[in-house]
DNA sequence: AATACGAGCAACCGCTCTCTC
DNA sequence: AGAGAGAGCGGTTGCTCGTAT
């Protein structure tokens, strides 16, 4: 019963992907779009899993993804959210549409434990626990003071929403060519190997031709294909779209029509029999209480 | 200049839930 | 209905690079 293996464990290749193998996966996705990953191996001759395609295609080569530092604004929205959700890194990625969860999961374990730490030995008073969760909160003594610092933070990231939804909405959607392929490859020179390089250019011209192919067969797919068949330059677009939409409600569990909604959208159909869904609490949390404070 | 150490990050591992047969 | 693979997620590892000694 069941179905056939995905691959051949046994000739499985494990380790950094090579430029040569990028662009293998990248014209698959090219020709079938983000999905049916069982199916890359066999198509596209790589001995990678379907499992390790996916995760390369996700955290690294998807279009939109934004790399480099995070900003304050993105830096307060994954404090707050993590306090909120924990360490539901898909969750919380989907409220950063360019970041990926391994992403903020990375720049958590990295930079903001130490600076809560920093925080807390400055403070003296909040202690967090190995994953950043303020123990303090449960300290019913300090409980007032932690309830002000608490809604300050409140106040801190509903400001930042009201900062990214005040955001151009008019401005151009970017294009995901070869300058949104670059920002995917590591930045500050810490791949600044030539042989990356140059092999990244091979995956933008790829993509570049992608593009354009898609700009003249786009009528002609629309006619056959189905919603998971779009071409991969329209899923970024309509993924970027969205994403920014699921930002602008804030109710992520409605925004299950891209890969990453549909992250969040697996989070959240766990949650479906929950007499109130994770969405409408986060948005009456953050944009109907207090409303007074805002602006 | 050589070595040790730490930081950052890509990728893997293992688990749970979902889906297919 | 149930077995087993796929998909998704969080935790962890290990490699690479930068910096201090």
């Amino acid at each position: 019963m069941g179905r056939p293996p995905c691959c051949d464990k046994i000739e499985v290749k494990k380790g950094p992907w090579t430029p040569e193998e990028d662009i293998m996966l990248v014209s698959f996705v090219q020709q079938h779009g983000p999905g049916n990953w069982r199916s890359v191996p066999t198509h596209t001759g790589l001995r990678r899993c379907s499992k390790s395609c996916r995760l390369r295609w996700t955290n690294y080569l998807r279009p939109g993804i934004k790399r480099g530092s995070f900003t304050d604004q993105e830096e307060k929205m994954i404090i707050q959210l993590q306090a909120l959700l924990g360490n539901k890194w898909a969750a919380i990625a989907s409220y950063l549409p360019e970041r990926t969860d391994n992403d903020i999961k990375n720049y958590w374990n990295t930079h903001l434990t130490k600076k809560l730490k920093k925080l807390e030995a400055s403070s003296g008073s909040d202690s967090y626990s190995s994953d950043g969760q303020c123990l303090s909160s449960l300290n019913s003594t300090s409980r007032g003071q932690w309830e002000r610092t608490l809604q300050t933070d409140i106040n801190i990231a509903k400001q930042a929403l009201q900062n990214a939804l005040s955001l151009d909405k008019s401005s151009p959607i970017p294009d995901y060519t070869i300058t949104d392929v670059k920002p995917n490859i590591k930045q500050e020179g810490k791949i600044s190997t030539s042989t990356y390089a140059s092999s990244a250019e091979n995956i933008a011209k790829l993509l570049k031709q992608w593009t354009t192919s898609d700009s003249t067969n786009n009528s002609e797919q629309s006619k056959t294909s189905t919603s998971t068949q779009l071409s991969c330059n329209n899923n970024a677009m309509t993924e970027y779209s969205s994403s920014f939409e699921s930002l602008e409600s804030f109710e992520p569990s409605s925004q299950a029509a891209t890969p990453e909604a549909g992250k969040f959208h697996g989070e959240s159909k766990r949650e479906v029999d929950d007499e109130v869904p994770l969405s409408v609490m986060l948005e009456s949390w953050l944009f109907d209480e207090n409303d007074d404070l805002l602006i």
